[in-house]
DNA sequence: TAGATTTATTGACATATGTCAATAAGTTTT
DNA sequence: AAAACTTATTGACATATGTCAATAAATCTA
């Protein structure tokens, strides 16, 4: 197995590939090959990414930015995560059993991604045997942070969740507008604002 | 790679191994190192598993029965998930930055449970590269149980969770008792039988 | 089977959060 | 810099769900 150079770290195109070498060494055929199959994408704040016209499933990784996911129950709009730089996103083909629960992924901030086709990942899963251990790494952690919504969204008071993630996202409070922010946490902006106002004079016990 | 013999599935103690089986060939060897590794339990209803004295973090497969994960709120429990036969359960680690946030994991049926460290499971990966394929797919299912769930208990009405819960896990009612299901999906029993018995008279439109 | 315990149902009332609306503050566009 | 637009703040009021309490029904245990 050889390793990425490091110099090769940091270069444009080479972000996804430094964040698996991370994990376990990645090989140079491995690394090109999954260099052939992926795409630098531009994208600007408030854009949409994978269109409902594509019918297939592809994955990102955030170079730079910050994206949300979110999904329409009667018109209104529920996001579900939220994430910025060296994540991998994507969304979940068959979440809904019904239509109402179409997921969208949206930029909310001008970003750089890396996309990259659920066929190709499969493809690398194949060819490249380490790249399974890689995979199952990631999914651990990506589990992990799936729990942790789950947690979060079953807390049963605004201003728990809200403390929830001021503790375990503090990085998104000040970066990402308090809407979004309110809409991830389960309440209504009004009341994440009455919140936030009132713990300025109530500090956490 | 030679195949688990098909005589062998079904017979006690070799649930895990079929399930695994029937996702990626497993080879005898990794078939007897799992077995070697793992445990028999049988549990009485209402029992916790992982006794906070255990320092070691243990996986379960379930081979019968079922099995409700809860942290504690204030001293009210709130229900994360439950899960039947052929699922793998276990606690997450260090979930919570905070003490209160710890899992419990409580039997709700007299069960049947398989149980394996952490550490073994990670011997295997190590030892049987294959396992990591299995490990991958499995984890690919586990993360869209975790959406979902963090989809569900997003819904903003206690009557949308509960039909939710009807279209994706319909085994679960009648199946387990109404106050663990209330509590999974983020509401008081008083509330769901209301929701309950008015849905006999209103039907979905 | 009877008694004890747990779980489910229903009612009256309390409260957190949603809704709607008006305005302010902040951003983007021209 | 002004205009246009988006986002945040605050108030008055509505409502879904929680709380507490009193039974009823179901389940367990001796």
């Amino acid at each position: 197995m050889e390793y990425l150079p490091n110099q090769l770290q940091g270069i444009t195109g080479f972000e996804l590939i430094a964040c698996f070498h991370a994990i376990h060494p990645v090989s140079a055929e491995a690394a090109a090959f999954i260099r052939q199959k992926s795409t630098y994408l531009t994208v600007k704040k408030g854009r949409f990414i994978r269109s409902a016209l594509d019918k297939e499933e592809k994955l990102y990784f955030i170079v730079k930015g910050c994206v949300r996911c979110f999904i329409k129950d009667e018109g209104r709009e529920i996001t579900t995560w939220i994430n910025g730089e060296n994540n991998i996103v994507g969304s979940i083909r068959n979440l809904g059993l019904d239509k109402e629960a179409e997921e969208y992924l949206q930029v909310i901030e001008d970003s750089i991604l890396i996309e990259i086709t659920r066929r190709s990942i499969d493809e690398i899963y194949e060819r490249f045997h380490e790249a399974n251990i890689i995979g199952r790494k990631i999914l651990e952690r990506y589990y992990r942070d799936a729990e942790e919504r789950a947690f979060l969204s079953r807390l049963p008071s605004a201003e728990k969740r809200y403390r929830r993630l001021v503790l375990t996202r503090p990085e998104l409070i000040g970066r990402i507008p308090m809407k979004y922010i309110a809409s991830y946490l389960g309440m209504k902006l009004e009341t994440l604002c009455r919140i936030r106002t009132k713990s300025l004079h109530t500090p956490i016990k």
